[in-house]
RNA sequence: GCCGAAGUGGUGAAAUUGGUAUACACGCUACCUUGAGGUGGUAGUGGCGAAAGCCGUGUGGGUUCGAGUCCCACCUUCGGCACCA
């Protein structure tokens, strides 16, 4: 063999191994045990970031392990390649997003190839091909058959001067990133899938998902917001008219202390009294501007405008004064809500600013009292400050708190309050308790281009028509170039002028096309099957599904994921797929940070400079002073570490990494720097660590492979030397197969397999049972690494005489006989403070072990003269001594 | 604002079930090696201390024989918030 481990050659040689024997092609076998390993697919954005780099790697070591382990191994790669980024490359370039987007494609393929990945590229697929996206046409219409799929009106970012609908990413402070416009909201008529209607099932099943994160079934759960509460209405007259004013409350216990409502700008209530009412309808347009982001009207300051509408508490009879409050969504509940300022932090807030007033109707209970020494709220407002972190958790504590100035509901506890209020409310027609849910139907609707076409046809007498599925797909036009006015299908007169499939008279076809979730909620599905021209699903897909290991991003903890485990549960209600859950184990991947570099003039803007052109000076102890540009000498500032952008200049292109290092080096780093889950910071030093490893690793091999092979021979009688490393072999060997099996801890498994060869190394090798042991534990480590590093351990495999390729063995198991011990070391701690070793044979009992530690001579230091009054044994592993003083 | 995480040497991190804090690697220091180096090697490397030892896992409390790990409060950073994917 080599004498110098040369990437290049050994990772050509590989490939053309893997390729010439089709090696990652599979086909279905029902005789064999089948593994699913899927990573979420890339948007083709241009080339291949770090992300896509540790996604893949993480995707291709648990694929190539599952081969080991003798299991049929599906690892397929597609593309998610509809989406907002090509038109605006098609803006910037004038190029059609159509073959901006299969340029990338072409260019990304090879880059994935050249990391060896073990994909079968012949289930290849894109969401932009008609023949994928016809199914999603086809899905469509058989949710609008069974009404899952529906029409009604939703709020978008509408940009007054280019007149075109804005994604929220193309808002920024609220005002168009192209024109600087004020963005307003404005309402017009989208779909909406029900995913609602799965809420329930969605939140329980869950509970069927025990191999996913616990964060992510979690924030999912919160996602969904199951909460029960009533739903109830204050009666009003309008125009002599009997109106009715709904609200939802999860704390109808408070509902006595009712001082007014508030409703969306949206609210019909709010649009009615503006009729009159200049100053009002002034502030509703004031509360139309600005973006619809969630996160953006939560954080704005509460605003509201009295409506001079009043209507009747449903249980006292009282007038209650209805305002317009900008914190009030339209889209969530009722559009409007109770307020009770004593008892709800944000309601408080809005009291206190316009002088309304507040009512307590609730006391603080014993064990609050208990717990704060007085009742601190008192019943004087004034003097208590609703920013105290106690009133805070006061409120949040319904279980104490018990009903006062609630007439006869005086001395109910929470329970027994929203029961009896919920009771009087149903006697009065007037409400009832409800489950309510945060999550909202899905708006599938965009007024974009690059998407997939929504199949309907408007006809002036017949309405909404859905395309016959004779006719699916619904083809998007690809040679259209936005311009950012709008969706340019709007001017294609050969793509809208159609005839009505009903009447056959002239109509116009639907121009906009689909969220791009849609074309990732079910693509998992048709890797199974991607030639399938007939049908959505076939068979195959039993055979795969469900996905065994998913893996992908964390910031697609909750849309991607639920939409996905929605999409799957309306195919199976269809009888397309079985099973409950499509993603059986899930490992959400961490983000690729790296340093940020600025230099901010006096006056000016920041200049970022990539980490590549810094240099960092340390101290003699390697303690950082302070970084520098390679270029001038002069000094840069740290902004700390950040997500790779371009806007921040701190990216790394992997394609230089691998044509510098090579793939094994890069997947090694990634693998190594930081366990999966976790955020990875790049460190140039860190690669090239790892290919300094790797180079250790041929060499070894190789000095080992030029004083002759050994074939299997009788470990039964070792010198001790040989015994420990033969032991530490096959720890090792227990300890990755722990490690990348169960804990996907591939740093743990890596810094593991470091371990044995750095004993390797250290080994005295002049005879023949040390060069078995040597070749033993080398095959161990080959092995293991394998997975990690596919390319350099295929060469070396076959250096350490196996005529198989390193794919197809198969995973061992660690001997016992090898494991064995004879002897333990046991930690000693008097009064939990480490204060000795002592060894004991295997197997000593707890007795034993303790009169071993404490016969010590550093131990008898400890307790000598003191009262011994406890002895703590952890088996094999630890005894704690315990003495008075 | 709401939901979810993370914080350990000079750095990335390890410690899997409450039981030896800092494995493995990077960096740094000293020495050796090569004509040269993004070479190879040897030794050292948490802080204080002459030593015994003491102190150390974001901050402040608590539980325990024993806490990086569990509980309470807080600080900072990151991810998501429904039209980025």
């Amino acid at each position: 063999m080599d004498q110098d481990y040369l990437p290049e050659k050994v990772e050509k040689d590989a490939q053309d191994y893997w390729d010439k024997h089709q090696a990652f092609k599979v086909t279905e076998d029902p005789a064999r045990e089948k593994f699913y390993c899927l990573s979420m697919f890339p948007y083709p954005s241009g080339k291949l970031h770090m992300g896509h780099v540790r996604n893949y790697t993480i995707g291709d070591v648990i694929t190539r392990y599952q081969r080991l382990q003798g299991r049929n191994v599906l690892q397929p790669m597609g593309w998610d390649a509809f989406g907002l980024p090509a038109e605006n490359a098609a803006m910037a370039n004038g190029v059609p997003p159509a073959k901006w987007t299969y340029d990338n494609i072409a260019y990304m393929k090879k880059q994935l190839r050249s990391l060896g990945f073990a994909i079968d590229w012949g289930r290849e697929l894109a969401t932009c091909q008609p023949e994928y996206y016809k199914w999603n046409q086809w899905l469509f219409l058989r949710m609008l058959e069974k009404g899952i799929a529906y029409k009604k009106t939703g709020v978008v970012n509408w940009d007054p001067v280019d007149r075109t609908v804005l994604a929220n990413e193309q808002v920024i402070d609220g005002r168009g990133w192209r024109t600087g416009a004020l963005i307003e909201k404005r309402e017009i008529p989208m779909y909406y899938l029900a995913i609602t209607r799965y809420a329930e099932e969605l939140l329980a099943d869950l509970e069927q998902l025990p191999e996913w994160p616990e964060r992510v079934r979690t924030m999912q759960a919160n996602w969904i917001g199951k909460s029960v509460g009533v739903r109830f209405a204050f009666p009003y007259q309008l125009e002599g008219k009997d109106e009715k004013l709904w609200v939802f409350t999860t704390r109808a216990d408070t509902i006595m202390g009712v001082t007014f409502c508030a409703v969306a700008a949206e609210h019909p209530l709010a649009t009615h009294a503006a009729k009159n009412n200049p100053e009002l309808a002034a502030f509703i347009e004031e509360c139309k501007a600005g973006s619809v982001m969630e996160a953006d009207l939560a954080t704005m300051e509460k605003k509201g405008l009295p409506t001079g509408i009043n209507v009747t508490h449903p249980l006292t009879g009282e007038p209650v004064p209805v305002w317009v409050g900008n914190y009030v969504l339209m889209g969530y509940g009722e559009g409007a809500v109770m307020a009770v300022p004593a008892h709800d932090e944000r309601d408080f807030h809005f009291a206190d600013h316009y002088k309304l007033p507040i009512k307590q109707v609730i006391t603080n209970g014993i064990e609050i009292q208990r717990k704060r020494g007085s009742d601190f709220l008192g019943s004087d407002y004034a003097h208590y400050d609703f920013n105290d972190k106690h009133w805070k958790a006061w409120y949040a504590d319904k279980e104490n708190g018990l009903c006062i100035n609630s007439g006869k509901f005086d001395g109910m506890t929470y329970n027994e309050a929203v029961d009896a209020i919920a009771a009087e409310l149903k006697a009065k027609g007037l409400g009832k308790k409800q489950t309510m849910w945060r999550l909202r139907d899905w708006g599938i609707s965009r007024q974009r281009y690059w998407g997939c076409p929504i199949p309907i046809i408007h006809c002036d007498r017949c309405g909404d028509v859905p395309v016959p599925d004779d006719n699916l797909p619904v083809v998007l036009p690809e040679d259209c170039v936005p311009d950012g006015t709008g969706n340019p299908l709007n001017k294609r007169t050969d793509f809208v002028d159609c005839v009505c499939p009903k009447c056959g008279q002239p109509a116009r076809r639907e121009t906009d096309t689909l969220d791009t979730f849609v074309d990732s909620s079910w693509y998992y599905a048709r890797y199974c099957c991607p030639d399938n021209g007939a049908a959505m699903v076939d068979n195959r897909v039993k055979y795969w599904m469900p996905v065994d290991q998913y893996i992908g991003g964390i910031e697609h903890a909750i849309l991607h994921l639920l939409y996905s485990r929605f999409w799957w549960k309306v195919m199976r209600d269809l009888g397309l797929v079985r099973g409950p859950e499509p993603f059986k184990r899930l490992l959400t991947q961490g983000m690729v940070l790296n340093e940020i570099f600025f230099r901010k003039p006096a006056s000016g803007r920041i200049t970022y400079f990539n980490p590549a052109e810094v240099e960092i000076r340390t101290d003699d102890k390697g303690g950082r002073l302070g970084a520098v540009l390679k270029s001038d000498g002069l000094p840069v500032e740290s902004g700390g570490m950040g997500t790779m952008s371009k806007s921040k200049n701190n990216g790394v292109d992997p394609q230089s990494l691998i044509e510098q290092y090579g793939a094994d080096t890069s997947r090694l780093f990634m693998m190594f720097a930081s366990p999966p889950e976790m955020t990875l910071e790049w460190s140039d030093e860190g690669v090239a660590g790892a290919s300094r490893f790797l180079r250790r690793l041929w060499k070894l091999v190789a000095e080992h492979v030029n004083q002759g092979l050994t074939a299997k021979r009788d470990f039964s009688s070792l010198p001790s030397a040989l015994k420990d490393l033969r032991r530490q072999a096959h720890q090792t060997l227990a300890k990755v197969t722990d490690d990348i099996g169960r804990r996907r801890t591939f740093n743990t498994a890596i810094a593991s397999v470091m371990e044995l060869l750095n004993s390797v190394a250290k080994l005295d090798v002049h005879s023949t049972p040390a060069r078995a042991v040597r070749q033993e534990a080398l095959e161990i480590a080959v092995l293991a690494l394998s997975p990690i590093v596919p390319h350099v351990c295929h060469s070396l495999w076959r250096s350490l005489g196996h005529e198989e390729a390193v794919i197809d063995a198969r995973w061992p198991k660690p001997d016992d006989a090898a494991l064995k011990q004879e002897s333990l070391e046991i930690v000693v701690q008097v009064n939990g403070k480490l204060r000795g070793r002592v060894t004991v044979p295997a197997g000593a009992s707890d007795e034993e072990t303790v009169s071993y530690a404490l016969a010590d001579a550093n131990i008898q230091r400890f307790i000598q003269g003191k009262e011994l009054k406890k002895k703590i044994v952890v088996p094999g592993k630890l005894v704690n001594i315990v003495v008075a003083g």
